[in-house]
RNA sequence: GCCGAUGUAGCUCAGGUGGUUAGAGCGAGGGAUUCAUAAACCCUAGGUCGGAGGUUCGACUCCUCCCAUCGGCACCA
């Protein structure tokens, strides 16, 4: 059997440093699905870089300041700090039951990035970038914040709390220059194409950016509760400059020399839609101003509705944590895993979350293609070999040809990857599964085995079953890697996805030659009647 | 209100630059079979391609208007 290299073969593979990112979340909210799910993306990603032997540095976090937090606090008679602590120690639930491998888990709170954020924020000032300038508009006595424009006409300029009139009032703030960058983010977006994905999104940000650019406030003076302005303590430095520097304070680029320095720019942030505007034009102004490298992707997926209704507290629908423990209970992690990945929100739409859908993806990816596929193709090897891989006789099935199917899929797989299309990537290893059920329905090696005379076209059947097989769950394993290990284990293959020796593992070869496998069954059938019902009061 | 996106079979979606009977997966119905987790396989389902106009010999694909859903509209993560 020839070894030849399905991908690149003339290259090495790519080993330079990746980084990828979350948002970081804000504690005053509890986490749910949407935190959930954007994490578990980057995971996935960061999973199989590394295992193609990148050097991946994959952060998320929480974003602690605010006056929102002040208040919530307040209302409980506890120190924001407190409260802080609190909810960040829940989102750190979040990585560990979903098996999440983030390199880091950042908070604004943390000595490192407050201090960080002052350096920073004194370098814009410095160049002239931060300016100190007047602002004015409605203001909530009563929630004593600013309203925005649009808001204050919806309400009739009324609080939307009180019903008290609005004030116009006005403070001095400090001010980022991003009118200054017009020309220069519409140089980015022409010049990179791929900066904010999908296509959709990119739209969006040149639609508005047509519309110019505003200078736009960076402090406050109405709380206390974050990060104050170096130089002019009275005030605090807004939520959405101090949340944006977490991508570069993870990585102490404040600092002269760090290790860590190697991984900037990130080659992904990955967002949700609401926050696209931070992250797509006022985060490379920044980063612009500051003299930093640009970010590979800015990748903005939709949301996730429920039962096809937007989640809401009052009607019961959302998806939060003890709900998706549930499912956890009843499905395992990796089948969690494979839904938020191939049903989720990941293009410009709106995913719908549903029981039924849930049940459905898990028994007829997981259940009836994944499993059975393994099940069927080990099965046929204890019975017809004792379990023992034999070696490919070579025999010729006109019209197949695994090995390429094998590379194509690995190639598609790789594609998927760069372009963050995670549930193209699922359909590259799925689908090679499919083609060896094919392959096995068209060559019938269970009618084959009763014909002693046919011995060698059994084994070159088998051989080639398990060995597609074995390179599909090198392709799965970043998003259902519980269920790919176990399946490594019955097959008696020794992959290590740590090793980072992915372009060997995913190259057609004999490796599994003589190995003890055994019949598996990695996702059990459920009845449909155990899955957790949403609590949609309908 | 403004900007943008989306609206194609029950569900999830494909459908460069307009052109014979509009596709796939899942589900559903039927059939056949056993290597396998009542699985895989075969056949079937006839959806006015959101609505109304228009351009054209001809539009799902171009234009206009309308409707529905979603995001943003600058401090709201």
């Amino acid at each position: 059997m020839s070894q030849s290299a399905p991908l690149h073969p003339d290259q090495k593979p790519d080993q330079s440093p990746a980084y990828i990112t979350t948002p970081i979340y804000y504690v005053n909210d509890r986490p749910h699905i949407g935190h959930a799910y954007t994490t578990t993306l980057c995971d996935v990603w960061a999973r199989a870089m590394r295992f193609a032997g990148r050097d991946v540095f994959f952060l998320t976090g929480t974003d602690e300041h605010g006056v929102k937090v002040e208040k919530s606090a307040q209302a409980r008679g506890i120190e924001p700090q407190a409260l802080a602590d609190e909810n960040a120690a829940e989102f750190q639930k979040v990585m560990k039951m979903f098996n999440l491998t983030n390199d880091d888990f950042i908070r604004t709170t943390e000595p490192r990035h407050e201090r960080q954020v002052q350096s920073l924020v004194k370098r814009l000032l410095e160049t002239g970038d931060v300016y100190l300038g007047e602002f004015e508009g409605w203001y909530d006595e009563g929630q004593e914040e600013y309203v925005t424009e649009t808001k204050a006409k919806e309400t009739d300029f009324k609080s939307p709390i009180s019903g008290k009139p609005l004030v116009r009032a006005n403070e001095r703030n400090y001010y980022f220059k991003l009118s200054a960058y017009q020309d220069r983010l519409e140089t980015l977006f022409a010049d990179h194409p791929g900066f904010v994905k999908p296509d959709a999104r990119r739209n969006e940000v040149l639609g508005r950016l047509r519309g110019g650019l505003q200078d736009v406030p960076i402090t406050r003076t109405n709380f206390t509760w974050g990060i104050p302005f170096p130089g002019d303590e009275e005030h605090v430095i807004y939520v959405w400059i101090d949340a944006l520097l977490n991508y570069a304070t993870a990585l102490n680029l404040a600092d002269a020399d760090d290790d860590r320095h190697r991984y900037w720019p990130a080659t992904f942030h990955v967002i949700g839609k609401e926050i696209l505007w931070f992250h797509a034009v006022i985060w490379p102004a920044v980063l612009m101003a500051l003299e930093l490298p640009m970010p590979g992707c800015v990748y903005a997926h939709s949301f996730w509705i429920s039962e096809g209704k937007k989640m809401s507290k009052s009607l019961g629908n959302f998806v939060d944590l003890p709900t998706i423990e549930r499912y956890l209970d009843v499905y395992g992690l990796d089948a969690w895993r494979w839904y938020m990945v191939n049903n989720g929100p990941l293009g410009a739409t709106d995913a719908d979350f549903q029981a039924a859908g849930f049940h459905e993806t898990y028994t007829s990816d997981l259940v009836n293609t994944v499993g059975n596929c393994a099940s069927r193709t080990t099965a046929m090897l204890g019975k017809y070999f004792d379990g023992v891989v034999p070696a490919d006789a070579g025999c010729e099935f006109p019209g197949w040809d695994l090995k390429a199917s094998a590379d194509e899929a690995v190639t598609a797989w790789r594609a998927a990857l760069e372009d963050f299309a995670l549930d193209n990537a699922c359909a590259a290893g799925i689908g090679l599964l499919r083609t060896v059920d094919a392959f096995i329905n068209a060559t019938e090696p269970f009618k084959v085995a009763k014909d002693p005379e046919r011995q060698d076209e059994l084994a070159s059947t088998l051989a080639r079953c398990i060995e597609a097989v074995r390179i599909a769950s090198v392709m799965l394993w970043p998003v259902i890697p519980q269920r790919m290990e176990s399946l490594w284990l019955a097959i008696g293959c020794d992959i290590d996805p740590a090793s980072g020796d992915l372009t060997t593992q995913a190259c057609w070869g004999d490796s599994l030659v003589g190995a003890q496998t055994e019949k598996v069954a990695l996702f059990p059938r459920i009845d449909a009647a155990s899955t957790p019902m949403a609590d949609v009061a309908s």
